[in-house]
DNA sequence: TAGATTGTTAATCGATTAACAATC
DNA sequence: TAGATTGTTAATCGATTAACAATC
């Protein structure tokens, strides 16, 4: 029993690296090839042709002896395992700043996801940014049930993170994307996963510091 | 010869699991415990005993049976460790939204991390935000050169983000904290980590369908 | 056909887990 | 002392690399 639905069987190292040749193939698709070698792809993102072949393997049976791949076939692939295909409706939870920020940005829809609504404490929130209406957190529940809304982004101050988290799994949230440093305490089979920026940027200056 | 300084021979995957122990001990703190075992922390984070273990070993010594291990001496050497304690300028470069929202950003002293300034093209978006000037690009080399910046946060549109990352790496910009999805071609020795919010989510989204 | 490049099988390497000894 | 918990050594597992056969 190793076989499940859906591309399951693939190597977890494997699947995380497809959204970084994902990112490389549309340049080089951009600057007009139309077949990339995995010799040239491995060389661009400083991996090894035959890591990148057997990665390719798993999603995808493009690749020609003698042609190498084709980068359209390719990517159409990738994006289908990745699931870019399905329509995924997300909120947003928190409409300060960064909230805000992520209502205007434009980037989602290729990837399959609709950002719905935002949710916010603050009457004076309460609105509209990027064309995406800003209701009040009472309306959380009703909206998310509604749009089947299972995954939202938390973009709330350090100190409500908890609390607000925990009105989202109420609201039938299964997914968070955190942006709030703090550490959430969540029913087991919500799935969290924290985007802190000042650990991203830490992580990356020590790296710095390492490669020389 | 395996050792380096600074404690490298760390296994990879022991490192990168860091700052998760950092963000789950903070909150063990806040709750007012003073000591946690390997077991504990290894339930709520969905890991092993024996591998929180032998990872809190290579960053601390403060382990003891029967006891547990101290949560304030983990924290301090886990934060010795991931160099929390150096002081390292960064800049901003795209003063759009977003770019303003990580202006406003309050948590990035606690990573020992200055955003010195940003800076933008259009003569519309220079002023301050957050409390840090927005100069135009003009001023990035000096600026750079001025306070050792080596780091930078990219968050221009796609379209810019190849040439504005050549004139970072022109600035003596050697690390790129990226926020447009587009793939960046640079020098070799240039460290560039792409953070997509769109890729996450959508990672977190098809994590959601697997876990049912 | 010859040459370039893919795909696969076997070998190596690193990380995780299991078993158990050390210690407070 | 007895019991709980750490730390370490050996075994397993998964991922990467090396060698080479298959194929356009």
């Amino acid at each position: 029993m190793e076989e499940q639905s859906g591309g399951a069987g693939i190597p977890k190292a494997t699947a995380l690296r497809m959204p970084a040749y994902l990112r490389y193939l549309k340049a080089v698709s951009l600057s007009g090839a139309e077949y990339v070698s995995s010799a040239s792809v491995a060389q661009s993102m400083g991996l090894s042709a035959v890591a990148v072949r057997k990665d390719f393997a798993f999603v995808s049976s493009h690749g020609r002896p003698r042609n190498g791949f084709s980068v359209r076939a390719l990517i159409e692939d990738i994006e289908g395992f990745l699931g870019y295909r399905r329509r995924t409706n997300v909120v947003v939870v928190g409409a300060g700043k960064l909230g805000r920020a992520i209502l205007s940005y434009e980037g989602f829809e290729r990837y399959g996801l609709n950002v719905v609504a935002a949710f916010d404490v603050s009457p004076a929130q309460i609105g509209a940014a990027g064309g995406k209406p800003i209701y009040p957190m009472a309306r959380l529940p009703e909206v998310c049930k509604r749009a089947s809304v299972q995954t939202g982004i938390l973009t709330v101050p350090r100190e409500a993170a908890q609390r607000v988290a925990e009105e989202m799994t109420a609201a039938g949230i299964r997914a968070i994307l955190s942006f709030s440093p703090a550490y959430l305490k969540l029913p087991k089979g919500v799935l969290v996963k924290y985007e802190d920026l000042a650990v991203s940027l830490a992580t990356l200056c020590s790296g710095l510091s390492l490669s020389e």
